[in-house]
DNA sequence: GTGGTCTAGACCACC
DNA sequence: GTGGTCTAGACCACA
């Protein structure tokens, strides 16, 4: 369901945070599901388990998530409208990433076709 | 000629590197060309010397530049192509990061939004 | 397992490069393997941890080595052809040395002689 | 007659000592007779002028070169026996390279190879 | 605890 | 003047 880019610059555990941030955008999860525990979505993904643990900590002190002790983390009510303000702060973060690509010399044609690769190797993953 | 973000997360001995080799890929300096003294660039960019002098050498050691003890830093004879095969690192880093965004639930709306905003600051910031 | 010659023309940290590479050419040291921390080695070797986290960086950049944050350094899986290729360049420049010398007019007895007081010398530090 | 290797960690106004020096040994050259003009010789080996002022000032100063005033430099009387010193030093450079290459892992029989692999090149480049 | 970045400032070698 | 090395020490990110 979410996948890790190992080689990238942003964190794994806001990678984590996003793709379960992302689940939820696509209504693949709602309020009240339970989120699957640190120890096993960290073998799934094969990362830390503190990393997972992080990602879950922050997604809790942000709201979007709920602890019930001895039973497991769970979408909390307001995740989803909290999910579609974290998608601000990804896009926020898309915006600076273009900005420094530019600053580097890349011209907004490559800019283009960078999204043009994307979509198409999107579609290709797409089930 | 090179801006440097001191808030980002790409550290600024990069900036550095993708600035200096933007250079190139714009034609604004080519093979043989002297690149700045290391304490000016330092003063300029108001970062400290031992960054530049680190910027400097990562680029050496890539092939791109050439320094000469006592006379200064040179652009190398294969600058312009390793430029480029920069240029498409960091094309591809950001194919990846959209792709990270799309994962996380950024639709593509979205994605084009960025970049407008981006455009928009873009030119702001142009002198 | 490293020594380091403070008051030789060779850089500590290329020293620590080549001692590195060293343990593995010598076996000691295998893909997967965790290198000492830098800031006990550092320590170890009485240097600035920057100049041990210099050579640490390099050997990475070279695909020597590779690092997790939090974790540790460790041995690639391509180090060892990686070491055995240092070590041929470290053979050459022996050889362009010795070239050097000999149009300096150094006899080939001179060498000889050199290479049985270095034969010596490296015997008493062998502890 | 000099041959200068810019690669070479040894530098360049050692190197051009070094060939002087060779050049005397070899009884090419002797006791009163003329060395090239600084300019001349740094245009024949392709280097700054000033580093090959550096080379003349060192030799003057050891007493292996004389300099009269608008004729030139000369070879100095006692300078067959200060070139034989000279050796030692350069003998001495080699046995701290071998030992270097020793604590960087090349084994015995590598620095014999490189010997032997010496003696085939410079037997080739012999007139 | 680990590695990574940055600053400040000193010292050396070469040109 | 140039680049190159090293130290000292601070701060951040990640596990």
């Amino acid at each position: 369901m979410i996948r890790i880019d190992n080689s990238s610059a942003v964190p794994i555990y806001e990678q984590v945070k996003d793709g379960l941030r992302g689940l939820v955008t696509r209504k693949l999860l709602g309020p009240g599901d339970q989120v699957p525990p640190i120890r096993g979505l960290a073998e799934l993904l094969v990362v830390n388990p503190n990393t997972i643990a992080r990602a879950y900590r922050e997604l809790i002190l942000e709201g979007f998530l709920e602890s019930r002790k001895g039973e497991g983390a769970f979408i909390a009510r307001g995740a989803v409208s909290r999910a579609s303000n974290g998608m601000e702060s990804i896009r926020r973060r898309l915006v600076d990433h273009i900005l420094l690509s530019r600053r580097a010399g890349l011209s907004w044609k490559d800019v283009q076709s960078a999204i043009q690769e994307a979509k198409e190797e999107d579609s290709n993953v797409e089930k």
